[in-house]
DNA sequence: TGAAATAGTACCAAAACAGTACTATATTAT
DNA sequence: ATAATATAGTACTGTTTTGGTACTATTTCA
């Protein structure tokens, strides 16, 4: 459906998090900060651990700080890890038929439309994501989030 | 998962056929031909005509033309119809904590990159697709097919 | 009048997604 | 020491989406 997923939409949004942070912050901490699903945001943020994109503090007064500086962080990083490999299509017409007719009129157009996505998704760094954050103020909020929605 | 449905990979393949025909092509001989699933295929050609990009022609001999010329069938007129409204995100986090927080992270990078989807989208006509769609000779596709996969 | 085509739905199985749960281990404060 | 608070790892589950099928009705032509 040419979506990302929920997890991707979290973990910029935890990453976010991280990166205007110096200690370490845990999931439960992150969790009740943005009102999400506290063992959702646990099991995101050891896999971006594992990713070595954050690195872990354990124990008490444990949590996660960023592994690398923001600007070393690229969306292309954060989607690889949540969103599996990206993938616009997976040739799916079957190939048989691609040597039959010596014609694949996809392949084309969608290897164009995937390098311009990933070469977006390869500048657009966490630092950039963070420094371009939106600051709503309270009263605003609510009309804003009904216009301006994606679409 | 970030990537297009099979629907659309096939509606693609199809308008293409299309698009290269004068004549009504019927459903049964496009799978036929290029190996595809016929009621996929039929399901498809059907909402793509209730959709306005093909015109019907019932009966026998019948079977589908191109409604405008493939100048002015985009890409995003195609996804359109075969998968969903395109929304990258559907602003996912819970609204309330916007509010709370003032900060909403992830809209503006998605939302930049979102258009820039959909501009893509919208300046990749059908024409555009069928002239530079791949012709590969016999012998060279199975191993083409291999290294050029889209990843 | 029968064959071949579209029109319109409704259905179904498999995969992906979103979210939960549980056990083990590490660290720190008391 | 030990209880509390973290992460680590993994397995599970309900819901939605996807990919594909099936069936009935209607249209058109030979």
């Amino acid at each position: 459906m040419l979506k990302l997923s929920k997890k991707t939409d979290y973990a910029i949004i935890l990453l976010c998090h991280l990166g205007d942070m110096d200690a370490p912050v845990s999931a439960q901490e992150i969790a009740g900060n943005y009102q999400l699903p506290q063992p959702m945001v646990a099991n995101i943020l050891k896999q971006l651990g594992a990713a070595g994109l954050i690195q872990s503090v354990r124990g008490q007064n444990g949590g996660y700080v960023l592994a690398r500086n923001a600007e070393s962080i690229s969306l292309s990083d954060i989607i690889s890890v949540t969103d599996n490999p990206f993938n616009l299509v997976e040739c799916a017409h079957d190939e048989e038929l691609c040597k039959v007719h010596q014609c694949c009129p996809t392949r084309q157009p969608l290897v164009a439309l995937h390098r311009s996505i990933q070469r977006f998704m390869e500048d657009m760094t966490l630092s950039t994501i963070i420094s371009e954050s939106y600051f709503e103020n309270p009263d605003a909020g609510r009309t804003h989030h009904e216009t301006t929605h994606l679409s």
